[in-house]
DNA sequence: GCTTGTGATGTTACACTATACCATTTATGA
DNA sequence: TCATAAATGGTATAGTGTAACATCACAAGC
């Protein structure tokens, strides 16, 4: 590693070694395919380690437009189709409220995804939602809804950006 | 009434008298604006009309076609600033998985809004959210994020659709 | 009445997000 | 090897949302 050094960047809003954790999320995510018999092809290994790289929300243009640098596909449908591979499997979410897309941190583990958005600098933590506990589930049993997935976004401001207002 | 009988129809997922709802809700609207000094001008009462007609979730451009019918803003931005002025003040909510809009079933009342929605017939109810009580409000809490607005969108099959896709 | 300031509306033009569709290539497996 | 399915390339277009500026309506104060 000849310029950059080792870096401890901030994930969602915590600190850790990045470097690390994009190498050991692409390996296992890697294996994973393999045991599941999916493609790991080169576009949707770059596309994880784009949304690796940065620890927030990605929109799709802003893939396309790093995939498009590097020659791998230069049309809105090939970003769009390797987030979608990364989303059906587990290795990216959604984000609805920002119409954008962020690895997963705990992929391969059977989770309801929730999210802590903040609105000033736009980083994303990702936590877990409680499952199968909330007024909501007990609403839909009432009225014999039958839920398949859980949609929770939070949005406010980060510890960083609180102190910042504070002020 | 001529014509048409005095419908009841589907309520996100319950049967209630639909007229009745309709003109309630609109007075109800008219008189808090009112009281808070807003003014419910008629492209917005009838932006308010028309979510409320249908009990479902409408785009913005569905309801600008409305608008239009009737000469009311031809333009996007009419649709939109409309839609706005509801969500900003409680009458309506923005739905962002569907990037669409519905009338709010208790405005007035401050809540934490949440919805099911059928993917199969489309039609979205809405409940409410425990507030301050989930997992996320506290792993917000440890890690110093402010949260000031929750969004809770659940995905499934209506007690219909079940009965539909059972068969 | 008139002025003035604020908020609402009209209008154009454009930015951003996403998908339908069809052709071509690549991997998989009989 | 050949048939099949999956992935990619590419075009075009659909759908969603806003910036920016001009104009209009209204209420408060002179
Ligand atoms: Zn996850
Ligand atoms: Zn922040
Ligand atoms: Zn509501
Ligand atoms: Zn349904």
């Amino acid at each position: 590693m000849p310029l950059a050094a080792p870096s401890a960047e901030t994930l969602g809003f915590a600190r850790h070694d990045h470097n690390h954790c994009v190498s050991e999320a692409l390996e296992a995510a890697e294996e994973r395919c393999a045991d599941a018999g999916l493609r790991f092809t080169p576009v949707r290994r770059r596309a994880l380690e784009i949304l690796l790289e940065e620890h927030r929300a990605l929109g799709a243009y802003d893939v396309l437009e790093r995939l498009q640098e590097e020659g791998l596909g230069a049309q809105p449908p090939a970003a769009y189709r390797a987030l979608d591979f990364l989303v059906a499997n587990g290795f990216a979410h959604r984000i609805e409220r920002l119409n954008a897309f962020i690895a997963c941190t705990q992929p391969g583990e059977d989770h309801v995804p929730a999210f802590l958005i903040c609105r000033t600098c736009g980083r994303v933590a990702e936590t877990v939602a409680m499952p199968g506990k909330g007024v909501i589930e007990a609403a839909a049993g009432a009225t014999g809804f039958r839920i398949e997935r859980v949609l929770v976004e939070a949005e406010g401001l980060c510890a960083d950006c609180v102190t910042e207002a504070g002020r």
